[in-house]
DNA sequence: ATAAAATGTAGACTTTTGTCATCGCTGAAA
DNA sequence: TTTCAGCGATGACAAAAGTCTACATTTTAT
């Protein structure tokens, strides 16, 4: 279970790091089905989650209950939602598995000690944080602008993959579009 | 001139930080005329600026080299574009003076020396990377789905000061609309 | 002080996007 | 298997945003 965390980790700081087992042996696998909430917005939220398969949708409600997608977070990548498990406070965003999933996880306090046991364990977390800095001023200087069919030329482009993974809805809230515009506009392409 | 910055990170990490002074001598004062451009986009960022007074616009050129602004940082608050300073690649963003400006740069090698030599300024690097990532966050889930007179009223509850301080034009390519419609919107309000 | 440039507002018009209703298809549950 | 809920596509229409022009005002440079 934890071997695709090992190859990522290893990919990113090389074969010589001295505790890897040691870090390893902290994180828990869960799993999850197909639709199963993970975080909802006002839980604090427990753990950094590295996914090993399966694809997760972190998400926000607006005064209508509609959902906006921030992010699709597919496997081999790490998500969490940082500010409310840092600070340990309520969540904003929500966490559900849109296919089945598994994961391994760890919690708050593994991960301090990590951090404090293992200097190289700081370093991920820190390339963590860069690497969804990074992606969100991304997307905040292509989105802001874009019309509606840029944007999906801009999912095309920046992520493919996406557009025939995941259903026409989910993609629409990821683009902020209505789904029949995106439905429209998929056409004209 | 460094007195902002003492302030600034007496509030967050206490007074009890060994090296302050040692910290605050690794950067240099510099300042800037309304409108210069302080960092072009294919260079590679420099420094990490702390702004004394006035303030700096963060933005990026569509094809049409049109503006968008991706953030409005005014005085004792931090900017750089992290991923060009960390990686030292060539910056995709620009970074201008929208107001005279006295800032405090610390440089690269400055920067290392210090997160080396002095853990608490480690510290001070993670919680600008922190509040930068949730900033952007914030934004992303903000804007993404909400129409031009929603982005205007977002602006009056979040960021205030801006609409008074700064131009239509700046505040329009802020919150990604036209100025016609940020002008035509906000006599409706 | 004066001229030149940039900005803010407004109206008219076009294009894009949102909304709603409908319909066929597919997959899940009884 | 049958039924039903959800999804995706489409057309008609309404609402919102973009575009262009004009003009008065403010700011900047000489």
């Amino acid at each position: 279970m934890t071997t695709n965390l090992r190859d990522h980790i290893v990919l990113r700081l090389g074969k010589d790091i001295d505790n890897l087992e040691l870090v390893l042996s902290k994180f828990i696998p869960l799993q999850y089905k197909r639709n199963e909430i993970i975080l909802r917005e006002g839980e604090t939220c427990r753990y950094v989650y590295f996914i090993c398969s399966g694809a997760l949708q972190v998400f926000v409600h607006d005064q209508d209950m509609n959902e906006t997608t921030r992010d699709i977070i597919v496997e081999d990548n790490w998500c969490s939602e940082l500010m409310s498990f840092g600070k340990q406070q309520p969540s904003s965003e929500n966490i559900r598995a849109i296919e089945p999933v598994q994961l391994i996880a760890i919690d708050r306090q593994g991960f301090q000690e990590m951090m404090e046991k293992v200097p190289q364990f700081d370093k991920v977390y820190r390339q963590i944080l860069e690497a969804s800095y990074a992606n969100s001023v991304y997307r905040i200087n292509s989105f802001v602008a874009l019309s509606a069919l840029e944007r999906i030329r801009w999912l095309m482009d920046n992520r493919p993959g996406l557009m025939t993974r995941f259903s026409s809805k989910l993609i629409a809230s990821y683009l902020g579009i209505h789904k029949d515009v995106f439905s429209r506009l998929k056409a004209k392409i």
